[in-house]
DNA sequence: AAACTGCATGCAAACGTTTGCATGAAAATT
DNA sequence: AATTTTCATGCAAACGTTTGCATGCAGTTT
């Protein structure tokens, strides 16, 4: 008796009808009489018809799944984005199928292969780190697989994307650092090929530049990963210089995380010996002791603007070469782990 | 030329065969000539030759993914399991689509119908606070779908099960602080209806009235939420009582972060004044100053195996009846929020 | 009465696989 | 030489939909 699923031909059989005019009531086609239609329609739903998805997918060519493709969810970043995502796809007609490469650019290729295979509509990708080359994601788009990128870009790729304007928020923050007095700012900054991480680096060379201080190779450090763990060397290091820093700008709060950490368990005074400042603004950020200044980024909103993009370019197959790109501001906001004295610079 | 992906009829024109016997070259199949198969599969590899899974899912009644229910993933203890999770299926043949409830009956429930539409092969979840009854999973196994639930339980449905043993490490953070000197021990507890917070209150209870410490109505709270601002009223409340408590027990890290920001605010030396414990160890938490008491589960562990008795229990299709009950240890990590000095109540 | 217009419905093909059964040819047995 | 065996391959149905076209039947027009 309850072997599968109840069919359109199931319904057919028993209300002695043919399978196409039972799907055509369902979809409200004109050309079916209304008594027929009304009959279908309480028939099916007694009987919680679902139409199969495979069969339809199998028909239109389509799976009505969309793939997202990110490094890693732990952290707070990318796991906020993909709730924003999965608000605006929750509600539409698509299937999320959320994937993690773990950084690794291998993985990001079988990846890419297994939602190719899967006939994905389309695809929303954050690179992995290790990720330089782009071509699996242009083998996509070849295949009229839309691409949205989100957060780190991939230089090179013509696709629609969504950044934040990693430069900015780090000019803003070291900028601050000089406006409080401080004149040796150090940078803990992330893996090397990243957007955004060279962003953020070169609006905190920038920024030193504008402001006449001169850039000091050894108070730069490229920390290999984004966790807590990653940055106790490197600002270990930093902070038992003998020409020690009196401010860190960090790539990320967790980074910013282990420098307080360090600093504090050396004996250093936060914010009176060192200032400290970090990127991302985590929810728990603001609960550390000094409260950690930091960059905000509007992740949620970021995460909603790349599906709803590609929700459009899923409608819209035309319009091939326009590609949208959208830059949203992050901000600097000002907690107890960085000096507050402003100097008035404008000078 | 480049119209849709390249199929079995097309492997079987170019070589003059039959579709069946390209299927049966690519799939090993004893009745089919070493030459057809090799030229078959060297065709196939050079056409990029990808199976359609919808085609395959029509016939086979099985869509070879799996659904994942969780309440939400921007807190790191379930986005950590649903890593487990992935690096478990990841290299299977499934496929993940998670879902996220946001902690609502409601949604919860249109995700299961949305899976079950998408003909799941089984589902791994963690149900919703506001989740009280299970039918909608009962349905799923009556549609032979297998249901592993994780973390939190479903009292009352007969399903493989992945917990964890709340009640011993709410009793553990509870005896630790009787045993370092504290005896006014509040709890700031989580919503009321869910398995493992309800455990925990338990495990509390029990820790106290074991010790011979009386319980005390005023010192217990149950916060609506799971996150930093839902725990700061309470912790005020509590920490500006007249009589007030010299330990909490929080429900979780972020609840009991809460509680020292309050804490610090207020004036209250942590552990001299006050001893705080949370619960899931989050990764920052070690990093708070003072690095925060809390109570490990293994995460990372419970999504893996949840995922492993999943794909067992799909693959093995017998065996209704008895369903595994797995239930991990926490262990309880003293850091710098509680008191240490322990007083041997052994006697 | 014959032809025509609507209208409601059914037929059959298609989507890409797999698989039981039939077919055909060559090789081995009688 | 006739039969059986073996081996390699093809045919066709099935999975659950959708959809262009054909069909049939009523009512309306000539």
């Amino acid at each position: 008796m309850k072997k599968g699923r109840v069919t359109l031909k199931d319904i057919a059989t028993k209300l002695n009808l043919s399978p196409s005019t039972v799907s055509r009531s369902l979809n409200d086609h004109p050309a079916i009489g209304e008594e027929t239609k009304k009959a279908v329609k309480e028939l099916a739903n007694a009987l919680d018809y679902q139409p199969n998805p495979m069969a339809l997918g199998l028909l239109q060519k389509k799976s009505n799944t969309i793939g997202v493709i990110v490094p890693e969810i732990t952290s707070h970043f990318f796991s906020a984005i993909i709730t924003g995502i999965q608000d605006v796809i929750g509600p539409s007609e698509y299937n999320i199928m959320i994937c993690l490469s773990n950084e690794s650019y291998e993985e990001e290729l079988t990846l890419v292969k297994k939602l190719s295979k899967m006939r994905v509509d389309g695809i929303l990708v954050s690179p992995s780190s290790a990720t330089k080359d782009f071509d699996h994601f242009r083998r996509l788009q070849n295949n009229d697989v839309p691409v949205v990128v989100f957060d780190r870009d991939c230089p090179g790729l013509e696709a629609d994307k969504v950044l934040v304007d990693d430069y900015s928020g780090a000019y803003q923050a070291v900028e601050y650092l000089v406006r409080s007095g401080c004149t040796k700012i150090a940078h803990l900054g992330g893996p090397l090929n990243l957007s955004t991480t060279k962003h953020r680096l070169q609006g905190y060379l920038d920024a030193l530049e504008k402001n006449g201080i001169p850039k000091r190779e050894e108070y730069i450090f490229h920390v290999k990963g984004f966790s807590h763990k990653d940055g106790l060397k490197p600002a270990r290091k930093l902070l038992e210089m003998e020409d020690a820093p009196d401010a860190i700008f960090a790539v990320n709060d967790n980074i910013a995380t282990s420098a307080i950490h360090v600093a504090k368990k050396i004996g250093l005074r936060i914010p009176e010996d060192i200032s400290i400042v970090g990127f991302d603004d985590e929810p728990h950020s603001s609960y550390f002791s000094p409260a950690l200044s930091t960059v905000w980024q509007p992740v949620y909103s970021l995460g909603m603007l790349s599906a709803r993009i590609l929700l459009q370019r899923i409608k819209d197959t035309s319009a091939k070469n326009d590609f949208r790109l959208e830059v949203f501001k992050p901000e600097l906001v000002v907690r107890a782990s960085s000096r507050e004295n402003l100097s008035d610079i404008s000078g």
